[in-house]
DNA sequence: CCCGGTTACGCTTGTCGTAAAGATT
DNA sequence: AATCTTTACGACAAGCGTAACCGGG
């Protein structure tokens, strides 16, 4: 009765399904079985953690949410961990990547290496390297010149810096910013921004017009193109979309980084791999 | 068969102990339930964790054990937190403090809230507070003006800025620099520290000459006045010390930086004392 | 009356303790 | 030979599934 790891998961699949009996098909489990370990859960924390009918998460329930999901994960990540370290090195690597991490050099090293590329967005690329789904992983972001990304800690993860380009601003032909040579963000506080959490640069706190939940650049640079919203790119993303005219960014002072992640220090086939996507890098 | 946290608790009890049968007496279990518990995690994780006779971690134990203590921490914590939301409150409130962190404005808002204090290593502050053993935390230590502290992330744990001052360095009496208005760390560069963990100021990668392992002050200032090496103090404590010289920090820039812990934000009676600890702080 | 969560109960499985065996210094 | 870990085995409890129950739409 250590809150145990299976019971933390029934809760937080639950919570996500909304649904005793969801979650018990997803897991492979009966509804009595479910709300045995519910019960359990709520016996150990002497607290209501859900309503039912409908099924929802109370006040203490959502803040066991906030610690359940780390808590997996990273329990998850050591098991991984650890089998990796005693496992043999399994020939073929994987990468996985957000979409905007995905530059010539990672195209060009992939055939060399015979290694198997994996897009996700970037917000689930760190729980796939700490898991162990991938042996490395690439994420990308917005940060001041050789300034660290700010990541969300699912585990100890080692990061390298692996590039940093200039950034972009995607705007339809029209535009009346469409003509200059660079633009500061303060120029489009009020702009509208397409928020596209699978494809990432996320544009906290800015008021999105359109969402677009895919992984595919084309068809953000598409949105972004036809007047549906703004978008923040790689200078070389938003100059090679088809359509649409791409700004420079000039203030405030920021650049597209993209880090690589490993668990521990890239060992075998991976560590070559991680050598040709860091070659000649930032810090 | 998901590394139950028992069974992670029990390695690292072996682990530390170096001993089958002394972590049994730890726990309350038998030996042969120890044995089965490591054989279990074993056999999960299909890599062998310990060496017999003499008992010690291998290579993928060690690495089990970088994860393992982290993890039993955030669930313990996790588990507290969602039990204090849902538990009344506990009228009394305990105050963890590293000895350093413990100034005047703690000595005057403890008596008139009511509060307990319980003063530990700085390195058993964010813990203590994240398994709810106490319910707000003081730590200190050295850092540039208003940069928070850098410290272990145990849990998710607000931290407040509660007070910075000057440092100083404690000299005996007869030393060359005791006459000194001020001092660079530089200055210092072969001297002889006092390594104190149980107090704090952890001067890294520093050749220490004696090592102290109390939490009491004056013992540690009575070690420095004697010339069994130098200690970094706030001014303020150097300078109460009966015996020894102060020679106050002149570069590089650092402060003695004191932060509140606390589990999310604190309520009820806790926070009327965060709001005593942190009045008129910085950041 | 149906859908979904709870409760009751039997059974399987896992886990612990006792005790004997094995190994290492 | 002494100490400490492993293995064998029996007892007990925990956890799951079946099925009956209950409460709300």
């Amino acid at each position: 009765m250590t809150m145990d790891p299976h019971l933390l998961r029934t809760f937080v699949t639950v919570a996500r399904l909304a649904s005793f009996s969801g979650a018990a098909r997803e897991l492979g489990y009966t509804q009595s079985a479910v709300s045995q370990h519910i019960a359990a859960l709520e016996g150990d924390l002497r607290a209501e953690l859900l309503t039912r009918r409908p099924v929802a998460p109370t006040a203490a329930g959502a803040r066991l949410l906030e610690h359940a999901g780390p808590l997996l994960l990273r329990l998850g990540a050591a098991r991984a961990d650890v089998r990796r370290l005693a496992a043999a090195p399994s020939g073929r690597v994987t990468l996985a990547a957000s979409p905007l991490a995905v530059g010539p050099r990672v195209l060009a090293a992939l055939p060399a290496t015979g290694a198997t590329l994996r897009v996700l967005p970037p917000a689930e690329v760190p729980a796939a390297v700490a898991t162990g789904d991938c042996d490395l992983g690439l994420v990308d972001g917005a940060a001041a010149p050789s300034d660290p990304l700010r990541l969300p800690d699912v585990a100890p993860l080692t990061v390298t810096g692996a590039d940093e380009e200039e950034l972009a601003v995607l705007l339809p032909d029209g535009h009346p910013f469409a003509g200059r040579t660079a633009l500061r963000l303060d120029d489009l506080a009020d702009a509208r921004w397409i928020d596209a959490p699978g494809v990432g640069l996320p544009l906290t706190a800015a008021r999105a017009s359109v969402r677009y939940e895919g992984t595919d650049l084309h068809a953000l640079c598409a949105l972004a193109a036809a007047g549906h919203g703004l978008a923040l790119l790689p200078r070389r993303v938003a100059e090679a979309a088809g359509a649409g005219t791409a700004v420079p960014l000039s203030a405030p002072r920021l650049v597209h980084r993209t880090e690589l992640l490993s668990p521990g220090a890239p060992t075998g086939a991976a560590a070559v791999l991680a050598a040709r996507l860091t070659a000649g890098s930032p810090v």
